[in-house]
DNA sequence: TCATCCTTTCAAAACCTTCTGAAAGGATTC
DNA sequence: GAATCCTTTCAGAAGGTTTTGAAAGGATGA
């Protein structure tokens, strides 16, 4: 039997939590939806979120199916059952792990692509001359240089940190803590 | 004198960089002025803001406020100038830094002290008992303190990693790639 | 085959965010 | 003080996203 209290601090969270997500471009149902399932004790159905969070059927169902696509739930079928249930992944590492693959996937990608099209479209042509910082276009050049070296980084940084599964990091960064004394 | 294709490209990066902004929550035109003046060799006035990106003096003037509240980009006066001209950061790991504080400030804090409080509602009263997983309180309160953590050390991370300037960076992604073999 | 149960779909509605443009505000120069 | 120049503000418009709810789809069991 649930308190009281321990209800407040769920729904606390979940409202909380959904609030946030607008930040991140992330409509504040699904990740209510989210919080939710994340919080469940046990699997819960369509009807069940709809219930718990008042929002509608087409909702939910679009919702839930979204939260499918980003990998973040999985359906789940009962023998002798004809509703389709949904568990969240209760790993916070992996779940970091599958929303940054997602986001790099679908959002940096694409920009990563675009970039580097950028700088073919630009390449110097003609005799090969010494870079000139004052030079307006060579300085463009540069910067989005910059920007796709800190993407390249920023990747390389991601994969040892999901290098040896999710109790690396904890000890990585005791070893990083140590080398920057 | 620009070149076409150096004006090509800068639309281009510029047009896709305020695309991915909707997905992670600024909205186009902010990222746009953003990635304009990125790219920009000198500092650029309103109207310029207005003429490149075809946007009205309104939104330029409230975009243009909210990048400086962001630490994106600053004010610049001229002698003998009545103009206000902005110039953006540039270096891509400052840029990196300003945007992590912020939104760590305006969006992870909030969700931190939330759950904490929902911890210290919840915090079991009465005789100390052996935590049992299969009481849903305490498994609910299990994974708030898990997600606490990944929080808490997500925030180590970033520490760590703006400790000794942006060199250290790429520095310290060398030695963690050899401590990983 | 029909009835039941559940999910998905989608057009319309509701809602929310952002932009526009004109007006007001404020600083500087003449 | 008036004119000029530039910035800010904000109500209304425009545009975009999300939700709703009813209808259609599809599976299962009688």
């Amino acid at each position: 039997m649930p308190t009281k209290e321990m209800e407040e601090a769920r729904s606390l969270f979940i409202r909380r939590w959904g609030e946030m997500a607008a930040c991140w471009g992330v409509s504040r149902t699904m990740a209510e939806i989210h919080a939710l399932l994340y919080l469940a004790t046990e699997a819960l159905c369509t009807d069940d979120v709809m219930d718990q969070l008042s929002v509608s059927r087409g909702s939910a169902s679009m919702n839930l199916r979204e939260l499918v696509n980003w990998g973040l739930i999985t359906r789940l079928h009962r023998r002798g059952d004809r509703k389709e249930y949904f568990e969240a992944e209760t790993n916070a590492w992996t779940m970091f792990e599958t929303i940054v693959r997602e986001r790099r996937r679908r959002e940096v990608q694409p920009i990563v692509e675009t970039i580097e099209k950028c700088l073919e479209m630009t390449e110097p042509h003609g005799a090969p001359r010494k870079s000139d910082p004052n030079d307006d276009a060579e300085s463009c050049r540069q910067r989005l240089t910059d920007i796709l070296e800190f993407f390249e980084l920023m990747n390389t940084l991601f994969n040892l940190m999901m290098k040896g599964g999710h109790h690396g990091v904890p000890t990585l960064l005791k070893r990083i803590g140590k080398i920057l004394g």
